[in-house]
DNA sequence: AGCACGCCGACT
DNA sequence: GTCGGCGTGCTC
C-alpha cells in the first residue's frame, strides 16, 4: 500500500513548485524524515514535511515515488520544523529554501551508503574526567547575573560592559545545564568576526570533562565534511555544545536547553542574502518553541543575550519587562591586582584646530608620550586604501568607477584605483584621463595614508630604548593572505608596535592589554546618515574601540578614548564620555518612537534589481499600485512609501531601487506582505518587467 | 535553482 | 557542417 507524503525540496521562493511536492513511498515514513526523491530528471534532498491521508488516488498519475531515504538519521524534530515554518513565514520565503538551507550542504550531495558509513564511524570516548577545578572565583556582579538568570524564565539581556566577564557568564550558564541534565544541549552563538580557534579551544578546554567531542563549531568556515560532522553530532545528541555563527540557530539539536547569544547587537547576525533571517530573534524564538514543546521531563529552554551596547529592540524589550535584565558594569580584573577602569573620553572639536589637519596637534602629543612610555596606541579610521578620491584640479575629473556610482579608491601600495563595490581594478593612471593634466591628486584619506601621515609626524619621536616608533595597519588589505591577521595581532600582543592604525576590524573582540590610548579619527559620519541605525552603530563601535583600551589594570587608570569631532556636544559624544550606554538608548529611543520606528514600529524593504533605474522603481511601483487597488494596506495600518534608487545606485552596472514598507503592527506588516507576495510574483511576469534581474524582500532590515 | 530544449556564430 | 552561446520553460 502507499503512502502519500508532503515533501519540501530546494526550489527558490516561486519557481511553481514553492510549496511541498507529493510522492508516494511504500513504507510509512514519519515527518521529518530526510528523503531523496526525484525532480524532474534530477534526485534531490527533500523533507517530509506531512503524511496525507490515505486518500490521493486521483493522485496516482502525477506522482512519482520517494527514491530513498537516508537511514540511520533520525527525523526532525517537530521544534524544529516549527522553526524552519516559522522563518519561512515570517521572511517571505518558500518552505524547502529554508530547510535545505538549514541542513549541512554536503547532506544534499550524499548517497544513503555513503552516509551510513559516516554515521557507522565509532561514536568517541564518553569517559568522564573530573570537571575543572582550578575556575577563577566569579566576581559579584557574575555571581548575582548567573543567579538571577537562574531565578527567572523569561528571554535574558546580559548588559555586561566591556571586560566584565560576560564569557564566563555563558560558560557558567552552561556549565549548569549540562551538569544537570546528562543529555541537555547547549548553542552558543557569536558573530562571525569573533568566532576564532581560541574561543572554540577555550570552550572546548571548559568542557573537556563532558568527553571527546564534545563541544563542536558550526559556521560556514568549516569545510563541508567538517560542517557535516558537527551537525550530525549535534542532531544525533551527541554533542553538548555547539558553538557557531548565525546559521547555527538552525542546528538540530534534540535536547536544546539553553541558546546564548553573544554580542547580540551585532550585525552579522542578519543573514544578508536568500532568507534574511535574524539569527538573534530567531534565537529567542526557538527558546520559546523549546520550552513549549518539552516533554516534562525537560526543564525549559533559556535564552541568554548578551551586550555592553545591546540592540535598541532588545534593550527596549527590558524596559517593557519582556526579557530581563542582568546588568554586570564593572571590568573584573585582566590579572591579579585590580580591576581596570573604563577609559576617559577626550573630545576634540575639530573647528578648533588647525584647518584641514587630519590628527589634531593634542591627540599627537599624547600619541608621542605613549610611544616615549613605551605603550601601545590604537588609531581608528573606517576607511581603507590611501585615499577614497583621486582627483584632477584642473578639470574636475574623479576616480568613478565607470561600473558603479561611487568613486575608486587609490590603493598606493601597489598603485591600482579600485572598487570596493564590484571590485574594478586598473593602475592609477600617470596623468589625468580627462584633460591629460600630470596634477592628478588624493582627496581625503584611508588607514593606508594616515599609517604613512603619522609616520612622518611621529618621526622625531623616541621610544625608550631609543628606537623610532614602530607603526603597523592592519585593515582588509594587510588581512587577505590566511594567516596575516593572525600574525600581525600576534606582533602587536608582543610589544612589537607602538601604533596600530586599522578599520573597524580592530576595533572589535581582540584584546590588546598594552594599549592604553584609542583614537577614532573621523567619526562624524555616521552622526547625520540617512540611516537611522547608523548612530546605534557608531555608539556601539565606539564603546568596543575605547575596550580595547586599557584591559591590563596596571595601565587603566591612564587609558584614553579620543574622538575627533565637529560635533563635540553631539548628545552621542556626551553619553559616550559618560559611558552612559542606558543614556545613549534612551535617547536613541525616544526619537525611534516619535517616529514610529523600530521597536516602535515594523519594516520591510523590497529591493529590485535591473539594467535600467526606471524598470527597477517601475517595478516597485507596479506591484505596490496593485497593493494599493486591492487595498491590501489594511485601512492605512501599512505604508508602502515610493521606490527609490539605494545609496549606491549602481553596482556592477546594475541598477538597484528599494522600497520601504512600514507599519505600527508586526502582524499588520506581515499579513501586508504575505498577500503582497504573489502579486510581486504577478508583475514580474509583466512584459514590461521583463529585463527585471532580481527582487528580494527584506523583513526587519538592519540597514535602510 | 538545475537542467532541459531550442535556435544563431566561430571552429575541428 | 558541428560545438556552444544563453533565452524560455518545467519540475510532484
Amino acid at each position: 500500500m502507499s503512502h502519500w507524503l508532503q515533501v519540501v525540496v530546494a526550489a527558490p521562493a516561486h519557481s511553481s513548485i514553492a510549496g511541498p511536492l507529493t510522492y508516494q513511498s511504500e513504507l510509512p515514513l514519519p515527518v521529518g524524515s530526510l528523503v531523496r526523491v526525484p525532480l524532474g530528471r534530477r534526485e534531490v534532498l527533500g523533507v517530509v514535511w506531512e503524511v496525507l491521508p490515505d486518500s490521493g488516488a486521483l493522485l496516482e498519475m502525477q506522482t512519482r515515488h520517494v527514491a530513498g531515504v537516508l537511514e540511520g538519521l533520525p527525523p526532525l524534530s517537530a521544534t524544529w520544523r516549527k522553526l524552519v515554518q516559522f522563518t519561512a513565514g515570517y521572511y517571505q520565503r518558500s518552505l524547502g529554501e529554508v530547510a535545505l538551507a538549514a541542513l549541512p550542504p554536503q547532506l544534499r550531495d550524499l548517497s544513503s551508503v555513503q552516509l551510513a558509513r559516516r554515521l557507522k564511524r565509532p561514536v568517541a570516548d564518553t569517559s568522564h574526567a573530573p570537571a575543572t577545578t582550578n575556575l577563577i572565583a566569579l566576581s559579584q556582579e557574575q555571581t548575582r547575573a548567573i543567579a538571577e538568570f537562574d531565578a527567572d524564565s523569561r528571554p535574558a539581556l546580559l548588559f555586561g560592559a566591556t571586560g566584565s566577564g560576560k564569557t564566563e557568564v555563558y560558560l557558567r550558564a552552561a556549565a549548569r545545564v549540562l551538569e544537570q541534565d546528562p543529555s541537555a544541549q547547549v548553542l552558543v552563538m557569536v558573530p562571525e568576526i569573533n568566532l576564532t580557534p581560541q574561543l572554540q579551544s577555550r570552550f572546548a578546554e571548559r568542557f573537556a570533562h563532558l568527553g571527546k567531542e564534545r563541544v563542536v563549531a558550526l559556521h560556514s568556515g568549516l569545510t563541508p565534511a567538517q560542517r557535516l560532522k558537527s551537525w550530525l553530532a549535534a542532531h544525533a545528541g551527541h554533542a553538548r555544545l555547539v558553538l557557531g555563527t548565525r546559521m547555527a540557530v538552525f542546528a538540530s539539536m534534540p535536547n536544546l536547553r539553553l541558546l546564548v547569544v553573544d554580542e547580540e547587537h551585532d550585525p552579522s547576525y542578519k543573514q544578508q542574502e536568500g532568507a534574511r533571517y535574524s539569527a538573534r530573534d530567531l534565537a529567542v524564538y526557538r527558546a520559546k518553541i523549546e520550552t513549549e514543546d518539552a516533554t516534562h521531563a525537560h526543564g525549559p529552554c533559556r535564552v541568554l543575550l548578551g551586550s555592553a551596547t545591546p540592540s535598541l529592540e532588545s534593550w527596549q524589550a527590558t524596559l517593557t519587562g519582556r526579557y530581563q535584565r542582568l546588568t554586570m558594569s564593572e571590568r573584573v580584573a585582566a590579572d591579579e591586582g585590580e580591576q581596570g577602569s573604563l577609559p576617559t573620553v577626550r573630545r576634540v572639536d575639530m573647528n578648533h584646530q588647525p584647518k584641514h589637519c587630519v590628527i589634531a596637534p593634542p591627540l599627537l602629543d599624547a600619541i608621542a608620550q605613549r610611544i616615549a612610555r613605551g605603550e601601545q596606541s590604537l588609531i581608528f579610521l573606517n576607511r581603507r586604501g590611501y585615499a577614497p578620491v583621486l582627483a584632477c584640479h584642473d578639470c574636475g575629473w574623479k576616480s568613478e568607477c565607470p561600473h558603479c556610482s561611487a568613486y575608486r579608491v587609490f590603493h598606493k601600495i601597489d598603485r591600482t584605483l579600485r572598487c570596493h563595490h564590484c571590485g574594478f581594478t586598473e593602475r592609477v593612471p600617470r596623468a589625468c584621463p580627462a584633460c591629460g593634466n600630470i596634477d592628478i591628486a588624493p582627496v581625503g584619506r584611508g588607514t593606508e595614508r594616515l599609517e604613512e601621515h603619522l609616520a612622518e609626524l611621529l618621526a622625531g619621536v623616541k621610544r625608550p630604548d631609543g628606537e623610532p616608533p614602530r607603526i603597523a595597519r592592519i585593515d582588509a588589505d594587510t588581512t587577505r593572505l590566511k594567516g596575516a591577521l593572525e600574525s600581525q595581532l600576534a606582533s602587536v600582543h608582543a610589544g612589537e608596535v607602538d601604533v596600530l592604525v586599522g578599520t573597524q576590524m580592530i576595533a572589535k573582540g581582540h584584546d590588546f592589554r598594552h594599549i592604553t590610548l584609542v583614537a577614532a579619527i573621523n567619526p562624524d559620519g555616521a552622526l547625520f546618515s540617512s540611516d537611522f541605525r547608523a548612530p546605534e552603530r557608531l555608539f556601539s563601535l565606539l564603546m568596543q574601540a575605547g575596550g580595547r583600551a586599557g584591559r591590563d589594570a596596571r595601565h587603566s587608570d591612564a587609558s584614553e578614548m579620543w574622538v575627533q569631532t565637529f560635533h563635540p556636544t553631539h548628545p552621542l559624544f556626551e553619553a559616550l564620555k559618560k559611558h552612559d550606554y542606558p543614556g545613549f538608548a534612551d535617547q536613541q529611543l525616544a526619537e525611534r518612537e516619535a517616529a514610529g520606528m523600530s521597536p516602535f514600529g515594523f519594516s520591510a524593504l523590497v529591493r529590485a534589481e535591473a539594467r535600467a533605474q526606471d524598470v527597477a522603481q517601475g517595478f516597485l511601483n507596479a506591484a505596490a499600485a496593485q497593493a494599493e487597488a486591492q487595498q491590501l494596506t489594511g485601512n492605512g495600518q501599512v505604508t508602502a512609501y515610493p521606490a527609490v534608487p539605494m545609496t549606491i545606485q549602481r553596482v556592477a552596472n546594475i541598477e538597484r531601487a528599494q522600497m520601504l514598507v512600514e507599519s505600527p503592527s508586526r502582524a499588520a506588516l506581515q499579513r501586508f506582505l504575505s498577500a503582497w507576495q504573489p502579486m510581486l510574483f504577478e508583475t514580474r511576469q509583466q512584459a514590461e518587467f521583463k529585463s527585471l534581474i532580481r527582487w528580494a524582500i527584506d523583513v526587519d532590515p538592519i540597514a535602510i
